[in-house]
DNA sequence: TGCTTCCATCGTCACAAAACGATAAAGAAA
DNA sequence: TTTCTTTATCGTTTTGTGACGATGGAAGCA
């Protein structure tokens, strides 16, 4: 997982909503579909569709079609390989590394 | 750390050039000035000044006036602190708990 | 065949974010 | 004092985001 894609990351789950809203997926497993979500926020239908779309892109969840319902889950794999990249990356920044290197000499 | 403040911190760490910054800053962890990361970027000194204070507001990093310059430093206790967080919260996306319930929260 | 439900998408609006140049304050250096 | 360096902030422009209502297509039910 490279920097660009831990920010993309960060940014689809940089948004209150969204964050609640995956917490509310993920405690209906199997079903859960667009309605029940909304069901559990003050928000338009269209503006949860959004933020499932972003979530979705992002790759935080999926999407299975069952008859007229839409069933999303989290994909745990995804959020673990996340983390993973997280803890490597936030550790890498105490310790000295090579940065800058755009061609550029370390420190001063 | 409650949700909102993850969600906060991740989204001043959910830009490509944000985490950049950051790296160039935690390798410089002395003497680190925004001179120094806009010689590391092709940005304009105020866009970096910008990100900068983003990331200050955020309380990723620190500033520090010495003289006319102002040194940053990476404060690792705070993202320490996000990552345990995260963790935290993404871990408890597996495991079933009870869905919809606003006013209840197992842990902060 | 209708009728209903689900929901992604479109169009729109208001506001936030990202980038830039210009500026001014404040310390260092001459 | 005068000049230079550093850099936060202002004003502006462009692009993105979040929210909404409305719409239409697809599946299920009458």
């Amino acid at each position: 997982m490279h920097e660009d894609d831990i920010a993309a990351m960060m940014r689809a789950l940089g948004h209150p909503v969204r964050l609640e809203i995956l917490r509310i997926v993920s405690t209906r497993s199997e079903n859960c579909c667009c309605n029940d979500v909304t069901d559990c926020l003050s928000l338009a239908q269209s503006t949860v569709s959004q933020h499932l779309k972003v979530l979705l892109d992002a790759g935080v969840i999926e999407r299975q079609a069952q008859g007229t319902r839409n069933n999303y889950r989290v994909r745990t794999d995804r959020l673990d390989q996340f983390n993973a990249a997280v803890g490597a990356y936030l550790g890498k920044l105490g310790p000295s590394a090579s940065a800058c290197d755009r061609g550029l000499q370390p420190a001063s």
